[in-house]
DNA sequence: CTAGAGTGTGGAACCGCTCCCAATGAAGGA
DNA sequence: TCCTTCATTGGGAGCGGTTCCACACTCTAG
């Protein structure tokens, strides 16, 4: 119950608690092989009985690094909350920051002001790299941090691509794959809301779209595209033109899970019956697609995965800072459910 | 595009550029007044024109303070995205922290070696203080912190009160209140369904249902109380068990929305009608509570003021660390909806 | 038995910034 | 005119670590 060290123990202490200089107490701290056992007990002794912790300010400034890295993210802080993108990331994240022994700090810039705030923190040397996500197109940051010769990590898919290392998810190919899906469960007429134009995930999905369809021999068709803005009321709205568009569509590509509930919502007020009428495929794998009724399929990305390699590529770039910038891309996996059965048992009027 | 200072540029090169020393080029950086106007100008545009930004460590070493205080939510990351009361207390937090030019930073131990490294990280001084929010009762972090005399404020009420500041909530008067719109709604057989018994808001609620019966002068009846787990499912469960012990309730306050949610649920299943049959009052007024079938009344806590007062709390504590502890209660308001209308327009039998 | 190669160790020089303190010069007062 | 007072300024001592370097030993190998 002794709280004699409401004052901070500095390494003088220790070394003097320990009969031994500075320098030596500092080796063991730093777990430098060249003590000598006993040395190196005492120290430890000392150490703990005087509850030592080493200072942060002290150890970055004559390392020069600070053993943290910031994870920058750009949305509005009810969208962060509440999205289960970020948890998701942050474990990924976590997985290699922590086996490491290194702080994520999150930032949330919400206005111009915060991002310069943001800029500053990090140009202050307060972590060792940044990792941003859900950066707008054609945001300055990277480009200031880098040229301040800040590593950094982009998550998604940046403007000027090859200047930042930057981890992806395959979104052309998982998109792809949706479509495949859906003709090869017997679907003909494939539409497809999109997601917001001004987003690089939305952009990529949508062409996975067209190649999907190309690849299968199937025409082309800009009616059967409809933009949403990522929004649930967004994915309704797009739903109820594209069946004023084109009526007999049979399947639907929605670019995320939340635009798909409304889609699923304008379908069921149409009439049409998910799957039999239409099928439909989500994206994001959200953990409510599995609950929704019917049973959403959904693209699955590998959040966690990409949260790993993050922390693994901004590591190396904090180690090597001259290596030139890489790119990782990961892969999608589709999650087929009910809502995207096959036409299956009823090939072309057989009885009951 | 001259990226020239892709290494750092120091305080030194600044006050040479500017044709002044160190020191005076550092007190233009801190405002300190005693500059004369033109050295002041100088060392700015040498500032802005070299990119100069401050290296923390240096500055945190030489101040002893780090411009930076920590949030520890102790809280599975699962839960704390997609529970809407931190996205409204961060936003508190910062109303107040970014106008003093101060950094939040996020720490969500997970297990007991996160929560050793926590301790680490806040006694290194990478903080200036800590806020500590959803702390299981009778944690030991907050008195180990106390004892290294780190500035700490807790969200919630902690096991010692009056050792730590902190910001609670008024939970006993905010369920208490509930309890009285329900009896001035006429209703006389009042249930509760409590959160987890551990948990100190909880138990607070718990009191003020029963202070609100006694205030009335209803008898209390402990088969009317039934312990839920703050989850939907038990919310369900404990409803299940109260309509059979007690069919002839016709009012329930529940300790959570999300519980609320299982409980209008369960009713429903049993085939009462809210509020018809029962009335239910909820606690949070999370976002979805205005969009239940039928609109769930709740008990809304003030999140938003509540952060801003813990960081108020904070800054006092690291400006006047020898200030004894203090506590702030906060009010609630009730947000009366439909599914809490007075049982009214069926007095006695009328003919439909 | 001695030169040479390791080991451990302590002294001291930083890392980048703040701030105390003494020094300077100008302005004001006697 | 000389002494104070006041506004600025620069020198230099830390802040708490890490790490280079030289030194003192001990232990082989020649």
């Amino acid at each position: 119950m002794k709280d004699l060290h409401v004052t901070k123990v500095t390494l003088q202490e220790v070394a003097q608690a320990a009969g031994v200089s500075r320098a030596t107490a500092s080796r063991v701290l730093t777990s430098d092989p060249r003590v000598s056992p006993g040395a190196r007990r005492a120290v430890e002794r000392a150490a703990s009985k005087l509850g030592y912790v080493p200072n942060h300010a002290g150890r970055a400034l004559a390392t020069g690094r600070s053993d943290a890295v910031a994870l920058v993210v750009f949305e509005p802080t009810t969208l962060l909350f509440g999205d289960p993108f970020f948890p998701r990331l942050i474990r990924g994240l976590g997985d290699v920051l922590t086996s490491r022994d290194m702080q994520l700090v999150l930032l949330a810039p919400q206005t111009a002001s915060d991002s310069d705030r943001v800029e500053r923190y990090v140009a202050a040397r307060h972590v060792d790299g940044a990792l941003l996500v859900s950066l707008p197109s054609a945001h300055p940051l990277p480009g200031r941090l880098a040229s301040r010769g800040i590593p950094l990590v982009i998550g998604g898919r940046p403007t000027e691509a090859d200047r930042f290392n930057h981890v992806d998810v395959d979104n052309v190919a998982g998109a792809a794959r949706a479509v495949a899906h859906l003709i090869a469960g017997g679907r003909r007429t494939i539409a497809t809301v999109t997601g917001r134009e001004d987003v690089p995930a939305g952009q990529d999905r949508l062409r996975g779209y067209q190649e999907g369809l190309t690849a299968a021999g199937l025409p082309a068709d800009d009616a059967l595209i409809e933009a949403g803005d990522f929004t649930r009321d967004g994915g309704a709205r797009a739903m109820r033109f594209l069946l004023v568009k084109r009526p007999q569509l049979d399947a639907v590509f929605v670019a995320s899970d939340l635009m798909a509930v409304g889609v699923l919502e304008a379908l069921h007020q149409a009439g049409r019956r998910v799957p039999e009428d239409v099928a439909v495929v989500g994206y994001d794998d959200d953990p409510m697609a599995a609950g929704l009724q019917p049973p959403l399929s959904s693209v699955r990305q590998p959040i966690e995965e990409m949260g790993r390699e993050m922390a693994r590529l901004l590591l190396d770039a904090v180690h090597s800072p001259d290596r030139p910038p890489r790119k990782v891309l990961l892969t999608t996996r589709l999650e087929a459910r009910f809502s995207s059965a096959p036409v299956a048992s009823k090939p072309t009027g057989e009885a009951v």
